[in-house]
DNA sequence: ATGACCAAGTGATCTGATCATTTTCATTTC
DNA sequence: GAAATGAAAATGATCAGATCACTTGGTCAT
């Protein structure tokens, strides 16, 4: 027995681990503020180092905390994430390579009609640059951040829905394995065409055409998806 | 440096993380299997207990092992995942909770569209069995354990559509706060009609019946979306 | 058989030290 | 005065060995 009523099963870990977290909301700390130093926190909380760094080691496995050696403690990029891609997935086979792109081809498109919907100015200028820096990158040459620069659109469009939750479902299965997209969209090779229907569904967007640009974002990544299970089932 | 080519800015961590991975599956190892001691793998890795314990709870912490005092590491049950729930996610506010109902009521509609088109045998039994559970759970009033099956019958949905991306999806914005949409659904209180649209929707599937079981789908998930935005703006 | 009990295996935590990396800042050098 | 240098402090990473706590399986008495 412990407390009054309710659960007791929680372990110590469990207690470190949401004591911290509450200790970064008390702090009003967001993604990037350094936190508090690992002995330092073990004094705090009366346990030895070890222990604390195994709370600490939890927090940083789901992107709410980040240990930087000889810096500190910072608080992540993930903290307060609903919905989150396995950092430790292993590399997707093919079958789920097609998968990931049937999955994305399903949700992304109405998701694409709600950010017309709203038609978020921030949202707008940020796929704005996205884009300008594809077309520089096709120019230089740069086929990594191409990959990243591509994904990185989706995930803007998704954040101008509005939808917290949607835009990590789609953060979520956009970054896995970017290496993997990259190398089979090498396959496919027509960069210029994904730039100019990204672009096409960012003026859908822009012009409020929700249908519109759920049905480009739909037949884009139906043209992705065909090129993938071309290179999958050979 | 450290080996051949490739990348070399792995920690130690890291590595042994993977190489436990790496070791799962090796063996053959699958979820519940039990994995091998704490002090077996310092040894086997050359490093101290508390290193080895570090990696263990970045694993744990994305469920691909789980440890057990006195007994065992065991194989986890979400190991190879792709997409997965917080587990240490807050709990969410009316607005976050809101969002999340509108992602599901836009990702789940098509989801049970392809489950009509597969009608998977296997899983058409498994929701069966769900509303056969929900059924009794009504009668005896155990109210806690009707939202966990209602949850288990939207999962059985998504896993019947053979995609294990979607499915990972819908498991992901299902099960975080079940406690909470338990709640609100008990101010809405109608479980008789929870059961009947749950019933109709695994009768379209079963059809094959695609756009029905999609608009039935859409319907049910407005409706609880519309008792939760009553509840969360009074 | 059944139950109480005990012992081995195993995870949990502690203590305290040493090594490695980053950061800071005073010193040197041009 | 500005830039390069280098020592010192702060901080994370890892180690070693010990002790506590929980689970499990077998033993033994009933």
């Amino acid at each position: 027995m412990s407390t009054s009523g309710g659960v007791v099963r929680r372990s110590l870990l469990d207690d470190l681990a949401t004591s911290m977290l509450a200790l970064i909301a008390d702090r009003r700390l967001s993604s990037g503020d350094q936190f508090e130093s690992v002995r330092s926190l073990a004094d705090r909380f009366k346990v030895a180092v070890p222990t604390i760094r195994e709370a600490l080691r939890r927090l940083e496995a789901t992107g709410a905390v980040e240990l930087r050696h000889g810096s500190g403690v910072y608080v992540g990029q993930h903290i307060g994430r609903l919905i989150l891609a396995n950092p430790l997935a292993p590399t997707p086979s093919g079958d789920r390579l097609v998968e990931l792109l049937q999955a994305r081809a399903l949700i992304e498109p109405p998701v694409a009609a709600l950010a017309a919907r709203l038609r978020s100015e921030d949202a707008l200028e940020r796929m704005d640059g996205h884009l300008a820096a594809a077309e520089e990158l096709i120019a230089s040459g740069d086929h990594a951040g191409l990959a990243e620069v591509n994904m990185a659109f989706h995930r803007s469009l998704a954040q101008a829905s509005g939808n917290a939750t949607l835009a990590e479902v789609v953060e979520s299965v956009t970054v896995v394995n970017v290496r993997e997209q990259l190398e089979i969209l090498h396959i496919h090779g027509d960069r210029q065409t994904d730039l100019q229907e990204h672009r096409a569904i960012l003026e859908a967007v822009r012009a409020g055409d929700a249908e519109l640009a759920e049905r480009l974002t739909r037949e884009h990544l139906d043209g992705v998806l065909a090129v993938i299970e071309r290179a999958a089932h050979p």
